[in-house]
DNA sequence: TAGACAACTACACGACTGTGTAGTCAAGCC
DNA sequence: GGCTTGACTACACAGTCGTGTAGTTGTCTA
């Protein structure tokens, strides 16, 4: 939160910052002021209300992470990305983000359903064997949210901040080792299906 | 809510509902009490504060969420439990004991603890490839907590309630897809693994 | 130099929060 | 009968919330 940003932008981090932690309700404008280091009228001047300066943080919060996504592919191409490249600059957005969906605001539900069939058509050409795509990538969706929504509670099972390098390699190998072998026999996978 | 409760017990199922659709700070004691059919200050009078409530509700819903379980393995074996048979019970205690993790409540976190403890051992004696046996039991644990406290998001995506049965069949038939076929090939993970 | 206008602050408002207090009412016991 | 006790309600209190309003400062420009 430095001092050569404009207090606008100032007030926008600061939000967005508050918002991820303790969600819409929780982070009052009172709060996000004084992170920002302004006023709260200096807040209402600049964004009118609560629920504008929240849709505010989502365009932008959204508009960056696309930004971040080209920026990404045009430099080192699709194939061969770094994910801990782009992990400090994304990562607050996507926190921001996914609590933005929990508590349902508009921008974000948009971006959320917008994935979910973004991720059907990804599994329709990939192979993945399921006769409700959109099931799929829907339950997809909301658990990889969930690391997010509930990074507090992960990070005391850790032990360690997810952001650190090794929090964070420790989860993303995780990931790795759950999606990469099948945890339910083709056997199990039958039976349970029939329900 | 039916009428023939006690009040203390309308009191406590109110709350769990309200805790569960709104998270602890949006559940106000009056809304409570009104959904119970009662006065605040009866509210009160019975369990002393809101934080007590709160408290009161994490014990009945993991103790109830455990007999849930005993009576179920007593009644049926382990191997041929049907899914669908508990849902209707134990699905509200689930959604509320998420959201009640999720709030950092010190009940709901120790049994969040608890299970990552248990997933983990569980990894461990069948078979499931991993070095780091906590933060894939964590990641797991949190990935279906998302399920619950992102519900909402899930049933846009679904168009459907997943309290109702082909909700539910739709949301357990995809995480039987998304758990029995694994999603990286081993040169993907091999490849990701390296980061 | 005067005026316009954006950046910014201070303060008061009504609504809502959790909590505290006083009191009513009916059932059980001496 | 009187008396205690627990279930229950009404209401007031202080604090915080988002919002509204009035006013100050500084900078650009006609």
């Amino acid at each position: 939160m430095s001092e050569d940003l404009t207090a606008r932008a100032r007030i926008r981090d600061a939000a967005i910052k508050l918002f991820s932690e303790r969600g819409i309700d929780g982070a009052s404008i009172r709060d996000i002021a004084a992170e920002a280091g302004v006023s709260s009228g200096l807040l209402r001047h600049h964004f009118g209300s609560k629920e504008a300066l929240r849709q505010a943080c989502d365009e932008y919060a959204r508009d960056r992470m696309f930004a971040l996504g080209r920026e990404l592919v045009d430099e080192v191409g699709l194939e061969n990305i770094s994910l801990a490249s782009i992990q400090p600059v994304s990562f607050p957005l996507q926190t921001y983000m996914a609590r933005s969906m929990m508590d349902g605001s508009e921008t974000a539900v948009a971006l959320f359903l917008q994935t979910v069939e973004y991720g059907a058509e990804w599994a329709k050409t990939h192979g993945v064997v399921t006769d409700d795509y959109r099931a799929w990538s829907a339950v997809i969706a909301v658990m990889k949210l969930g690391v997010f929504v509930l990074r507090d509670l992960l990070e005391l099972a850790l032990g360690e901040d997810i952001a650190s390098p090794t929090g964070y390699a420790r989860m993303t190998r995780a990931f790795v080792d759950i999606f990469s072998q099948p945890l339910l026999t083709p056997e199990q996978a039958d039976n349970l299906r029939k329900d």
